[in-house]
DNA sequence: CCGATTTTGTTCTCACGTTCACAAGCTCCT
DNA sequence: AGGAGCTTGTGAACGTGAGAACAAAATCGG
């Protein structure tokens, strides 16, 4: 993530925008929890309410929240309706941004479909592939173009965010399509790091990963004891003569 | 993230095995590249080398390899078979993982036909969804179940780790009955906050948020000088008159 | 055998993020 | 009007993570 603010040493007025990364993260979470509450038909909630529903602790909360602006009241809470429009606002979805999705295979096929993909704010113009034999392909209401319209697309449309859904193999090269005709933002579902020119933000969402974070905690519970010892290393110029063939790649 | 592990203040002692969370994130992505080296015929790597490849800082890849030991060669570097087994080791993918997937809807059904999913090291033992018009259908060599079947499959299976891809309605159940079942690791694709007990590590994949990351910064983008100025905060108590319509949740 | 060169493993420092704890401010009741 | 009772917003302490820099160790050439 390259986003570098100049920002001097002093306290950090909150007027100039600088809003910690890891706050960000959590801004979607709360804009969800304030939409929960705002359907149960709840008004006004309290920090520790908002936490509760949002998974987190309410210092961190109202600590997230103060760098907004004062949107509280203090002896009150927050007003849900009010509150959601803010951070909504400061996120960026009372907009419409425009999505291309590009790798229509099992999972860009899923995303296409997925309904909740799109959330208000969120706008999918166009399911992108190179193989002809799925060019044509209706889903949902759309239609799957080629690839090679993508420079067309952008401009049209004014995309401003791609999806990458393709195998490993091509998805730098479509990142670099991607980026050329003028998307800045990407998110990518290939098992790749993907590098981007500065000015593009970059966000990787893996399957793969997120399964051997758990597995790693996963083995700490089961053999919390006695773990398997770890070997020592061979004598001297440590070649491993011959270990059991293991993967961490995914060949999609 | 529930990981407490008793560490006393001093140094930290790197046969107490306790690597940081980051860390533990980082080290599939070593696994990714150093198996991405392995399978270009290429022995041996600098942490420089590997740094690139899994778009890292190097010095950041050499105080990580250092929590699992003392694996490289000063003056020549790391031997790509010995530190990719080592790693794979360390995270728990040499052994074999259980994985059931809960809720065949379209995010369900990519991951059953995902054979990315299938990273040495994971094994989806079982399909289950609730719904009985799509008990019975095949996917790829599987066959979806009975969501009731879920204890006995569990058990049989020695499952430890549930996929949940349902809507948000009905995950925070499914949770409960994967918990009590006996799964101790989930990985949750709905978009809701789950809560679990001690003792179950959970993690979250969830598209809308990261859409939504990259539309806060998208929007810094184009508005670098002139952003949207927050208005004022109504007279004292503020409700808000009528605001726009925006929407954080998600009904998949 | 020794010195030059390379590259790791580690130490130190700084920045960032989290949590505690409390003063400031608002409402409501008496 | 005044005080009791909440709840926010924030200052300060603490913990974790990142990066620069360097000493320790290995190879290689002479």
């Amino acid at each position: 993530m390259t986003r570098a603010s100049s920002r001097r040493p002093g306290p950090p007025t909150r007027t100039e925008r600088g809003i910690p990364e890891a706050t960000v993260a959590r801004l979607p979470v709360y804009l969800r929890a304030l939409t929960a509450l705002s359907d149960s038909g709840i008004a006004t909630a309290s920090s520790e309410d908002l936490a509760t529903a949002a998974g987190v602790n309410s210092a961190k909360l109202r600590k997230d929240l103060s760098y907004l602006g004062s949107y509280g009241t203090r002896g009150v809470g927050y007003d849900v309706e009010y509150l959601r429009y803010q951070i909504a606002r400061e996120i960026g979805v009372t907009q419409d941004w425009a999505v291309v999705i590009v790798g229509i295979g099992n999972l860009g096929h899923a995303l296409a479909n997925y309904s909740g993909f799109g959330t208000r704010g969120f706008r999918i113009v166009a399911l992108l592939d190179a193989d002809p034999a799925l060019v044509g392909e209706r889903i949902g209401d759309m239609e799957v173009r080629d690839f090679a319209e993508l420079e067309h697309i952008v401009e049209t449309d004014r995309v401003s965010i791609g999806v990458i859904t393709t195998p490993a193999g091509p998805a730098q090269e479509v990142c670099d399509r991607l980026v050329a005709a003028g998307v800045t933002s990407i998110l990518n579902f290939a098992p790749v790091v993907l590098s981007v020119p500065d000015g593009v933000d970059i966000r990787k969402v893996d399957l793969s990963i997120e399964l051997q974070i758990l597995a790693y905690h996963e083995q700490r519970k089961s053999g919390e004891v006695a773990l398997p010892q770890v070997p020592e290393l061979p004598a001297t110029n440590g070649l491993a003569p011959d270990l059991p063939a293991v993967g961490g790649g995914v060949s999609a």
